[in-house]
DNA sequence: TTGTACGCGTTATCAA
DNA sequence: TTGATAACGCGTACAA
């Protein structure tokens, strides 16, 4: 069993007290008796219950990151700067993968609630609703949304503007004189993949140029689907002239498909893709690409739940941050 | 603040212990008493604390697993197998981010211990000295290694026999003909690749073929470092008839050196890489790879570690996953 | 079956 | 500056 305060007192001959205000710096404590408790504290390797300490003070320092998984997706780049944060403000994190089911997430936050963790992020996932409004960590709702919604603005959010990723990428092609602009969406949720067909509408729109839908295919996200929508859309009748796909994976089935017509890229058909991924760079020709600001999105997600959970309420509930474009080979002419 | 056992208790009209009795499913509470207690636990959604159930039972159900990083490497893969077996055991899973920091990961332990959480599984990392032998979970070193060693085997460890793998490939390219197999090693910790190395000569051995020292190239395993061994091998009195690379990202940079060299694979020059990533099946062609074990090692070392929590030892401390080849397209003639 | 009382390891309040 | 003592919320041995 481990030491605990009682022992180091008895050891030194003081009482409990002196040496938790000796062990945390606080006044109240002569210096000399202070040195000869910390002299045996190191000499014993004492160290203090966490979870006494929690108890008495109310709080365990520890946060949760509630997400659906962690090898699809861009979540361990989030993940790490949350965790960075937190680390530097004393802060443990806590692993929540619910497989993007809601049952699991409810009895994930019950726990929560049970371990008395200090505040939680909850990345992605489908429309928050009340269950998420209704727990209670440490007595309020301290909870950051990341790039998922809620039912009502009561929950400090953060998104990344899709929408506004899939403008940049529209409007760059547009730029450079193309007009039949291919989109083709991956397997997100609903609500994302909607935000960049609305980009790319506004773009369109911004130049006059006129919708055609059948430029538009939603696919399952896979290499597959990517390969299959260049042949569906090389022989519609106003076949595109240029590519947006939404999602990295995606992409090459689609780079695979027009090499394998005898086409080249960008020369016959510029590419843009999406995603700060490896594949994107690993492509050949390298794309042009819509890249998301994953790091700072977990950034301030902590910085704003550490906050929340002092009491200090953020100024705006929901920060948007947007995506930048990388622009590379695939659409260099 | 959160309902208490003796809100609960004043709220029905008994003692605490009978609350408590209920909650835990104990016996030694009447059913009509113990319906009564649900019901208002129930209706007013009380959970317990369990910070003051881990303080009286000396247990937190929390496990630990400290690793290097998170996007690096396939780490995320072996997490998501540790938490789901966590998860059915009823232990959550804090994250501990070392950056391959040892000052850190021994600031972790500490603070792990001090947290009180039940155990821990350590991924990688250079060879492990005596903080972590001396670092006491629940009164025991309640800690699983996963591909990394220790100076005394006293820890349960599981290893990813990286050799087996580089003799995999090897072996594979030896019966394919090929005699002269360069071998391009990546930014892994030397323990790891001193033992491909290993695996590399021991199938040359095997089948009597000498071995030439200036078929090995070490690189920092960025994919410019892949592109580069291509053409400073294609130089050497004795050139290469065949590639082994043992990281992903390196044969990115090989196969373009490959391809730009106006070369076919594998016709000209077969190709095996390493790591079941998405990288290797993206390259054209697809590339015979050495896939890790990766699930079943995090899978494993969640069992080891709750088993060890509960006093069941393992029968063998060290356990060794091999890992297998997938053939494909790289090296079909 | 039920209740009382103590222990778990801290922090914090109040006297001394 | 110190020390005794009461929380913090729960489990549990023991008594009733």
């Amino acid at each position: 069993m481990p030491l605990t305060l009682k022992d180091i007192a008895e050891m030194v001959g003081v009482a409990e007290s002196t040496v938790s205000r000796a062990i945390n710096d606080k006044e109240g404590v002569s210096e000399a008796k202070k040195k000869e408790i910390l002299k045996i504290v190191e000499e014993y390797n004492f160290k203090p219950n966490q979870l006494a300490q929690g108890l008495a003070k109310q709080e365990t320092h520890i946060l949760a990151v509630l997400l659906p998984g962690l090898s699809q997706g861009n979540y361990s780049k989030i993940i790490e700067n949350i965790e960075a944060i937190a680390e530097k403000a004393g802060y443990q994190i806590i692993l929540c993968n619910t497989h993007n089911d809601l049952t699991k997430e409810k009895t994930y936050l019950n726990l929560l609630e049970e371990k008395r963790v200090d505040g939680a992020v909850i990345l992605g996932g489908e429309i928050a609703d009340h269950h998420i409004l209704n727990t209670k960590l440490r007595g309020n709702n301290n909870i950051v949304l990341v790039n998922r919604l809620c039912e009502e603005i009561l929950i400090p959010t953060i998104l990344i503007d899709s929408s506004y990723g899939s403008y940049l990428a529209t409007k760059h092609l547009l730029d450079l004189g193309y007009i039949n602009i291919a989109l083709i969406t991956g397997n997100n949720n609903d609500y994302i993949e909607n935000e960049k067909i609305k980009g790319y509408h506004q773009a369109l729109k911004e130049q006059n140029i006129k919708f055609n839908h059948n430029l538009i295919i939603e696919t399952d996200g896979s290499r597959s689907a990517g390969y299959q929508a260049f042949i569906d859309l090389v022989n519609i009748k106003i076949p595109p002239d240029s590519f947006f796909i939404t999602d990295d994976l995606l992409s090459v089935g689609l780079v695979e498909a027009i090499k394998m017509g005898g086409y080249f890229i960008p020369q016959d058909y510029p590419v843009v893709s999406y995603g700060g991924t490896i594949i994107n760079s690993i492509i050949e020709p390298d794309l042009t690409r819509v890249i998301e600001p994953l790091s700072q999105a977990g950034k301030m997600a902590a910085d704003i739940l550490i906050k929340l959970i002092n009491n200090k309420q953020a100024e705006e509930k929901i920060k948007v941050l947007r995506p930048s474009l990388k622009i590379s080979d695939s659409t260099k002419i």
